[in-house]
RNA sequence: GGGCCCUUCGUCUAUCGGUUAGGACAUCAGAUUUUCAAUCUGGGAAGACGGGUUCGACUCCCGUAGGGCCUGCCA
């Protein structure tokens, strides 16, 4: 392994104009260390479905590899970030089931160890300060664009100012020859001449380090041998390439991850419909069926697309990943979901139902859990997410007397009103009361009226729902229960005309 | 402007030089049916474009076009 040469120790002058020491090619990981992966979002505001995409991906990579899976928050963002923000991401990991193996650690915490390297590599001649006002770094970031090149700070290789008590950043001093390879997982080798990649700012003139020192520091400190993320940061993958170099320290493999695009290929955003991991939950998605969903969104395993964790993990490689974005697609999350639905535990959706009603408003009664219990089963199949499977168990949590739609009280006339009192008087006898032996009821009872069941079924289903929203007649009677099922047809009956 | 990334059915993907280019969602047609749905059967649907390399290219190379990311004292 090519190791960069060991940090000199500077007398406090930058030391670079008078030649700092060579950068190497690149170190790669060490094979035989165990994988450790991270998610590291900012808490600036929801957490975006790529983000849990990449966690998820971080995620199944540590658990392929037999290794950890940390979480990280960029909050260095001292404007932006709020413990509310923090909250979010916390959650949503926590919906998701993608639990970190060790407590999150905070970066802004770690302040002082990222402004302890700053200045280690001032020390050492790899970086220096920048006494640039804004208005001159906007200037040469205007000169520069039309010249096609990065912008330069002139005091690259300048003194301080002699006296001078002027504010500074201190930024990495790049080199300005030469290549540096990012060996991307994903991309493949991605090579970036040096002159390209600018001067960053590793520590503002407030003292607070950036993101690009923040992150190199912390992957290294909590021994990241992975990181796997957006592939937005591609681009700094190689100037942070530069500081481990400058370090002396192991590089990281990297993955950068294509980012999730909206149905019409644009950034995934607002107008999408949703693009924050809660939201998703709201609208009644189930978590693992956003896990099954996204882990097949931008990366598959032949023709599998229904597997459980344990598959994914034994299958999920990184190198797998697809190079290219992916769009969200409502319409097989919603399939993938209901495959969810219907092999999910029908307690757990009812009470997944009763806090979608109690969010509509509704005063919960005792009856309710029973009811839904007995109901869900016969709707599930129909139901893409839970706010639908709300929706499909309406007509069973009703209270009598039902009010009837108009539509559903056109249904009832003379004739039906009469076919209606024949069969409560007929299901009043009954022996069984269990949705097979209903149905040979429904079906004897239609042959003694000498009609079909169409005749009157849709005068039942309307007096048993109120809104005609009812399934299959025999299984809502039996989840209905036959006191309740004869006191609806009872009460539609005895309604005045 | 510059740098970098990407490009197979409408969408997500399989293919790792030789396949009738496969699967899933969506869509269409039919079947079933007590509404809706579900279910079953069947159909249509793709290698951005142009050059190479090769006996042979979706696959490798170059170019063009289109899309994306970065170019912040944001992350």
């Amino acid at each position: 392994m090519i190791r960069a040469p060991p940090l000199r120790r500077g007398d406090g002058v930058d030391a670079g104009a008078l030649g700092a020491p060579p950068f190497v090619e690149t170190t790669m990981p060490d094979p035989d260390r165990p994988v450790v992966t991270r998610i590291a979002p900012s808490p600036t505001g929801s957490m975006h479905i790529g983000t849990a995409r990449t966690a998820l991906f971080n995620w199944l990579y540590a658990r392929h590899c037999g290794g950890r899976f940390l979480l990280r928050i960029e909050d260095t963002d001292r404007e932006r970030s709020t413990e509310a923000a923090v909250q979010v991401i916390l959650d949503g990991m926590d919906w998701l089931g993608l639990e970190p193996d060790e407590p999150p650690v905070f970066q802004f915490a770690r302040a002082e160890r990222h402004r302890q390297v700053a200045l280690e590599l001032l020390a050492a001649g790899r970086a220096y300060r920048c006494y640039m006002t804004v208005d001159e770094l906007a200037a040469e970031r205007e000169i520069a664009r039309a010249e096609g090149r990065a912008i330069r700070s002139r005091w690259r290789d300048r003194e301080r100012p002699v006296g001078s008590n002027l504010p500074y950043v201190i930024r990495f001093r790049g080199p300005l020859e030469g290549e540096t390879l990012v060996d991307d997982l994903i991309k493949g080798p991605v090579v970036f001449r040096n002159k390209e990649l600018d001067d960053l700012v590793i520590l503002r003139s407030d003292g607070v380090p950036t993101y690009n020192l923040a992150v190199v520091v912390d992957d290294h400190d909590m021994g990241i041998t992975h990181v796997i993320r957006g592939d937005d940061h591609l681009n700094n993958a190689a100037r942070q390439t530069l500081i481990y170099q400058a370090m002396g320290w192991e590089l990281p493999a990297f993955a950068h991850v294509p980012l999730i695009h909206g149905p019409d290929g644009a950034k995934l955003s607002k107008r999408h419909g949703a693009q924050a991991v809660g939201e998703f939950a709201e609208m009644g998605l189930l978590p693992e069926a956003m896990r099954n969903y996204l882990a097949r969104l931008g990366w598959g395993h032949g023709d599998a697309e229904l597997f459980s964790d344990e598959q994914a993990i034994a299958w999920f490689d990184v190198r797998d990943v697809v190079r290219a974005p992916a769009r969200l697609d409502w319409n097989k999350l919603h399939h993938v979901n209901n495959h969810y639905i219907r092999i999910a535990d029908d307690e757990r959706l009812a009470r997944l139902v009763q806090e979608t009603l109690g969010r509509r408003g509704r005063t919960p009664h005792p009856d309710d859990l029973a009811r839904l219990v007995a109901v869900i089963p016969l709707v599930k199949d129909g139901a893409k997410t839970i706010l639908e499977l709300a929706d499909l168990c309406a007509f069973a949590l009703a209270q009598r007397p039902l009010v009837l739609t108009e539509k559903s009280a056109s249904l009832l006339n003379e004739e039906t009103r009469a076919r209606l009192g024949r069969l409560a008087a007929a299901l009043a006898d009954a022996h069984e009361w269990d949705a097979p032996s209903l149905l040979g009821q429904l079906r004897d009872f239609a042959t003694s009226e000498g009609v079909g069941l169409g005749k009157f079924g849709g005068a039942l289903r309307a007096v048993l729902s109120g809104d005609g929203s009812a399934p299959d007649l025999a299984g809502a009677l039996a989840a209905l229960g036959r006191e309740e099922s004869l006191g609806r047809i009872e009460d539609a009956l005895s309604r005045s005309q």
